[in-house]
DNA sequence: ATTGATCGAGACACTAATGTCTCATATCAT
DNA sequence: ATGATATGAGACATTAGTGTCTCGATCAAT
């Protein structure tokens, strides 16, 4: 009973566990879930009714993590360039989260959709960024898209293998971005 | 009976059936594989006795592919920022063989050996590329190895998805990459 | 102490994937 | 034509994952 002093909340354990093992092996299953969360597998199936809700639940999580933490870093940005640059310093750190959206394809209309919109706002501020004069004209969008993508999985990623410091991962996808994209 | 009139070898077209559907879902069931390679679940096994035969098979041919295509491209190329295109022009057709080794870790000692000689030897190639001058002294090695990486699978799949022309590809990924990393 | 909710453990049935086997058929060399 | 070889179709057992259920224990609030 050490570990009761704060009430944990079950359900958040799960996502988070899932989350984790899914980023590694999409295709965990459930009891490696349930033990990763340090709970029972019939736990998992009181919130969560099937997989597929699991997924679902997980995808909107991601969602709505990225969507606070991107609305909250872009507050007060000036440039498309300033933008650019605190989503990435904000986005790195959910790496894992972030890589999900990418890789998953949900079931669910209204996240599908969400997810595209996501995407077409990115394609925007590739378009404000080529006005800027910070990137190339002749670089495709769904290029910068697609890199801006890979830049946060690998950010990421290298900071989880080790083989790069927390606090440098955001400064190196950023420059190896702009200066890769640069005309 | 129209089309035997080529004796297809049963065995490499397994083998790029499971390259193409594994690239795309790591988790493709032996059916599948089986059925996209045009030939019975049973034919499949007499070539492959297990799942993990299939996948040490495919990647020792991915491993030879890969290793056969570079060495060749590398032939003629003076500078070490020559290597690099030649092997990028290369390398971007295997994409989905390419991402499949650095995706999947084999069991088998030897090829996890020979893996990670390949990865020792991109990693001198980065040294030689640094000691041109062609990229910063300031970027760890290993983010250069793994972007490296990830440039050759994003144009890959940008050309699989229909959003590149596959005679730009290569020449983007470079670009992306020296730039990128420029000093 | 009692009640109510939640949990872990485990039994159970169901499904999909895997690996083995058999048999009829088709292909190819001779 | 004939015989050796390889294939496709499918039956079969085994396994792992999934989803449902029950039971006893735990914990919090009263």
């Amino acid at each position: 009973m050490a570990k009761t002093a704060m009430r944990p909340p079950v359900r958040e354990a799960i996502v988070d566990a899932a989350i984790d093992a899914l980023a590694r092996n999409p295709g965990a299953s459930l009891s490696a879930i349930a033990e990763r969360a340090g709970v029972g597998r019939a736990t998992l199936h009181r919130h969560f009714s099937s997989r597929a809700d699991l997924l679902t639940a997980i995808t909107r999580q991601c969602m709505d993590e990225v969507d606070a933490v991107v609305d909250e870093a872009l507050g007060d940005a000036r440039s498309a360039r300033d933008r650019l640059s605190r989503m990435l310093e904000a986005l790195v750190p959910l790496g894992d989260r972030y890589h999900f959206l990418a890789s998953e394809h949900s079931d669910d209309a209204g996240l599908e959709a969400r997810h595209e919109a996501s995407l077409e706002w990115l394609g925007s501020l590739v378009d404000e960024l080529r006005e800027e004069g910070a990137i190339a004209t002749d670089v495709p969008r769904s290029w910068v898209v697609a890199s801006i993508d890979a830049q946060v999985w690998l950010a990421w990623s290298q900071v989880a293998a080790g083989n790069l410091a927390r606090s440098d991962a955001a400064g190196l996808a950023l420059r190896t971005l702009l200066r890769g994209m640069s005309r």
